[in-house]
DNA sequence: GCGACAG
DNA sequence: ATCTTGTCGC
């Protein structure tokens, strides 16, 4: 799948893959986990990315393992094309990683998103695994604003159709953005994020996937090769 | 034309 | 995302 894909593509040559790939995506729920992934990105410079790929156990979410990946960037930060322009780097990284989780949690969203297709969805496509979207703010579909206490959602919507959920993880803190992305769905999403959260509002694997690639970023600041 | 706009 | 200190509240 992946080794068929092109990246250097022109934002309008984006949308076009995106509209191809939606298609392809795939809606059930998650049974059985065991190990769930956590993925995000910081930027040494500001064409250079690291990207971080942590594995928990579940439901103990103590890290079993993690790689780091720094490359280049060249698309740019296009809201609504964010997979053309992390995409790469996380791939890369993906193929470093020796354990297969069940389940990986991005930062950004999965299938609320203007074209039914976020990062989260799109990478789930490549990786052929169940993926959740975690965004730390809103992008596309209407909601309500969720209770202040922990575990209180509602759900996102566009039109009449159910994408996603805005949920509290933590007591009187901003809510996130949760969508499904590949082979999920909105309730198995919900419960399994609720399940990850200990405390921050963050779920536990992008959460430690944020802290290892800023630890990343310092270190790789001053560095010419 | 105006406002919105993941990271 | 990144540039950056202190400060208010649980």
């Amino acid at each position: 799948m992946k080794e068929l894909h092109k990246w250097n593509l022109s934002p309008k040559e984006a949308i076009e893959e995106q509209k191809k790939l939606v298609e392809l995506l795939e809606r059930s729920s998650i049974k059985k986990v065991d190990l769930v992934a956590g993925v995000d990105l910081s930027f040494p410079k500001e064409d250079q990315g690291c990207a971080v790929i942590v594995v928990l156990n579940f439901p103990t979410l103590k890290i079993v393992d993690y790689v780091t990946e720094v490359s280049n960037i060249s698309f740019p930060y296009i809201p609504g094309l964010l997979a053309f322009r992390e995409g790469p780097v996380f791939l890369r990284a993906w193929e470093k990683l020796k354990i297969r989780p069940d389940v990986v949690m991005f930062d950004g969203q999965g299938i609320a998103h203007p074209r039914r297709i976020g990062i989260a969805a799109h990478m789930g496509l490549f990786i052929n695994l169940p993926t959740i979207g975690v965004a730390k703010s809103h992008l596309y579909g209407t909601y309500k604003q969720p209770g202040k206490h922990k575990g209180e959602y509602e759900f996102i919507y566009d039109e009449s159709e159910i994408i996603g959920a805005v949920i509290r993880t933590k007591n009187n803190c901003k809510p996130v953005f949760v969508s499904p992305g590949h082979k999920c769905d909105v309730q198995s999403a919900i419960e399994l994020v609720l399940s990850c959260c200990v405390g921050y509002r963050l779920p536990e694997p992008t959460r430690i996937a944020h802290l290892i690639s800023q630890k990343q970023r310092v270190k790789e600041k001053g560095f010419s090769s």
